[in-house]
Parts: structure tokens; sequence; C-alpha cells
DNA sequence: ATGGCTCTCGCGGAGAGA
């Protein structure tokens, strides 16, 4: 089983580019973040088509989180409990029965100084809560988290230290929710390799390799267990055929279930 | 030091993102 992770950066501004990266790949499992569109737009038809089924949690204009499955799914937990006015940034299936997947959009927090900054990590101690430390399932919680672990994360190195994204309290905020038994599968595989998951669209920071590590996909013990291989996607941070791409790049593994 | 791009809303330009 394919499973991934992908801010999109708008699911309408994206839909051609991420049906390409769909065919190319045949993910069975992709959380989606950033639609950017209400619940009630989503195009259940055209991912129909294209062989998936979809859970929703939108919004207009801003956030937005989805589940495409290939396997029949179902809706176990919509929205961050006692997060509602943070916007639509968490939504849980069970594939199949055999997979308990969810997905996330953490809070950016705009700036240390910003009001947002405590929401963030307000948001990230109700995940930590939310979240259990034993499911039955194999479990996978996957999602644009919004924090850079450690310096290895940023092109910026330790000199990032303090900053947005970068600070000792997010890192914490990040560690506590880790000590609900996940895993980091990329860095699990990876355990020294710089590899990053966004890149600012200004400044040709692609190409110059100013990037941050902050799409992950966690997993508890019976998923990394299962994992046989993790892959960022960079490939699917380039224009292709004249698309623009997200800023953000894909995040897949496959899983031996 | 700052902004450098792209998205949405909606029809001009502002806000958000990371």
């Amino acid at each position: 089983m394919r499973v991934a992770t992908w801010n999109v950066n708008g699911l309408r501004a994206r839909l051609d580019y991420l049906t390409h990266w769909l065919a190319a790949r045949q993910p069975d499992v992709v959380g989606l973040q950033e639609l950017k569109t209400p619940t009630d737009d989503f195009p259940h038809e055209y991912f129909a088509d294209l062989g998936y089924h979809a859970a929703v949690h939108g919004q207009k204009s801003w956030n937005g989180v989805a589940i495409l499955s290939k396997l029949p799914l179902e809706t176990r937990q919509i929205g961050l409990p006692g997060q509602d006015d943070f916007g639509s940034r968490l939504i849980t299936a069970t594939i199949d029965d055999r997979l308990l997947f969810s997905t996330v959009y953490c809070p950016n927090g705009k700036t240390v100084e910003h009001a947002d900054y405590q929401g963030k990590l307000g948001w990230y101690d109700d995940l930590t809560q939310h979240w259990q430390a034993e499911y039955e399932l194999p479990a996978i919680l996957c999602g644009d988290f919004n924090i850079v672990p450690e310096p290895l994360d940023t092109w910026r190195g330790a000199s990032g230290d303090g900053g947005i994204f970068h600070t000792a309290a997010e890192r914490k905020a990040m560690q506590r929710l880790l000590d609900k038994n996940l895993i980091d599968l990329y860095r699990n595989q990876y355990p020294e390799e710089q590899a990053f998951t966004w890149w600012d669209y200004r400044g040709g920071a692609f190409h110059r390799k100013h990037g941050l590590r902050i799409d992950f996909l966690l997993a508890n013990q019976l998923g990394v267990q299962a994992a046989k291989d993790v892959i960022i996607d960079r490939d699917y941070r380039r224009k292709i055929d004249g698309l623009t791409a997200s800023d953000h790049a894909p995040v897949y593994a496959d899983l031996d279930l």
C-alpha cells in the first residue's frame, strides 16, 4: 500500500498537476492539505473517475484537508476537537479496516510575536492530547506540520534556531507529539540525510536548495514495521507541462500492508 | 535590510503562506 502526504496549495489551481502525479505514482492513499475549497465544492466525481474515494474537511479560501483512497475508507474524525476556530485542519479515516490514516495541516504561526504563534502551540497540545498512544491498527499521521524538527531539516542549519518554525517551543511541542509512539518515517530511514519538502516560490529557492523539511509521514510501531521505502518526490516540485507546482513536494511511502 | 511568488476573492489590490 502506497501512502502519501501533499500540501497542494489550492486544489482547484492544482487539479491538473495533481492528476499528473496520481497517474505517475499511483498512490493508494493520499492526505491532501491546503485545499482552499469548501467541502461542498470538492470534485468527488472527478476523483471517482480516477479510482479514488474521498473524505473531505474543506473550507472557503483557506486551509482544508482531504483523504483520497483507492480502497474503501470510513471517516473517523473531522476536525481537531476544540480547535474549530483555527480552520479545517484534520481528518481521519480507516482504510479498508487495515490502516488508520490521519492528515493534518498544522497552523503556521506567522511570526513568534503573533497571537497565532501561541495558537499554534496550543493546537499542537490539543493534537497530542487527541492522538492515541496505542492503536490496534497500523497508523499514519501525516501532513504539513510547519515545524522544522532539527537544524538538519532546514537550509539555514543551526543559524535558523529561534526563528518561526525553528523555535525551541515548537520543537518541544513536536517532540511531545512524537512521544505518543510516533516515528518520522523519512528520518527513521535516512538518519543523516538532508532533504527538504518545501521551498519558497520566491527568489529561485528550489534551485538554490533553500528549503525546509516540514511535511512528514509519522507512523506508530505497526506502521514502522510495515514501511519499506520513503520518497520525497522532488520531481513534483518542478513545473510540468507548463503546469505550476505547489511550493511543497509530495512525500510517499510504501507499506507492506 | 527587504522582497523576490502564488493562491483566493473578485475585479483591485490585499491577505496569507512558510
